[in-house]
DNA sequence: AACGTTGAAATAGTTC
DNA sequence: GAACTATTTCAACGTT
């Protein structure tokens, strides 16, 4: 276990310094959201609906892209079967 | 719960669009954190450790020790590291 | 900071045995799993297809309680007026 | 790809099923292991510390020390945490 | 055999 | 403050 040389350190300062820099921003961000969600409840909105709302559209476009992939794995396993009528049930079926 | 005008609609989506505005960019940058870690592991880095001494900060350093003192008292209070070498060690400088 | 006494310290030692008791019963499942999914290999299945197919089973029970849940929320927010077209528009729409 | 015989399909039944029966064990033990936490917690333990030490337990004596090792060797390379109280302390007694 | 990718586990945040 | 959800972190698996 060797202690780190000038260069090393110099090169770790700046990882964790554009790390650090990057999560306060990300931080500001949660801050922000957060701040509308109160301007929402303010306004009479039901937040715990409007958050549901909202990560069911990001869900929504997530699941699509899921079944893209999962269908991906499907038809690499069948080959070029899956434009044969026994492929496509096989497909159909899962 | 009244029927929502034009105004409560148009006024729901701007607040769900600010919402996912933000979250998109807050996506954004756990991506760019992402791949400084990357940068990190490739430049030799411990990734676990480096992410370890990111939380100590952000949790200042007082936590920090608290934590490592803490863990130090179960650890002696189950007493079975005494049986390994370097728990022998610890216990000879004590 | 004080050291812990010893009834504390076998209280600690019990807690710490039983999870890492059952953390060994669990690990031996993952063990018999992983040998189940060689049997199927061995067997001439696709493994990855194999998890993906139980992947959907798990979701799909996983899916229909979610959807419950998301229809809870909704009915609360909506109170007793879901049973009025305009709340069950809503949720339709949901 | 052959169409999948009587035989064939019973022996996928039935890899499906004892994989399904072992993954339902294993959540009902990680379901007791939650609870055995929630105990150490009501008896006053810090149970992020406890769960680190029994992941210390888990990797060995020997590596739970390279690791703070390490993450000393990185912290002193920072430097930043000697501009507090803390690290002051720290190196004086060095 | 290292690498990236995916799935499970843990922690943090939110709601009631 | 207790339970649940969501994010983040870690480990395993397949892949190149």
């Amino acid at each position: 276990m060797e202690a780190i040389g000038g260069n090393a350190a110099a090169r770790l300062q700046s990882l964790v310094q554009r790390i650090e820099r990057l999560e306060g921003e990300k931080a500001a961000l949660s801050e922000d959201i957060k701040e509308i969600f109160g301007e929402a409840k303010s306004a009479g909105y039901n937040v715990p609906v409007l958050r549901a709302l909202i990560a069911e559209r990001r869900k929504g476009a997530a699941a699509a892209e899921e079944r893209r992939t999962l269908l991906e794995v499907y038809r690499d396993a069948l080959g070029d079967l899956a434009d044969l009528p026994l492929g496509q049930a096989a497909m159909a079926a899962a």
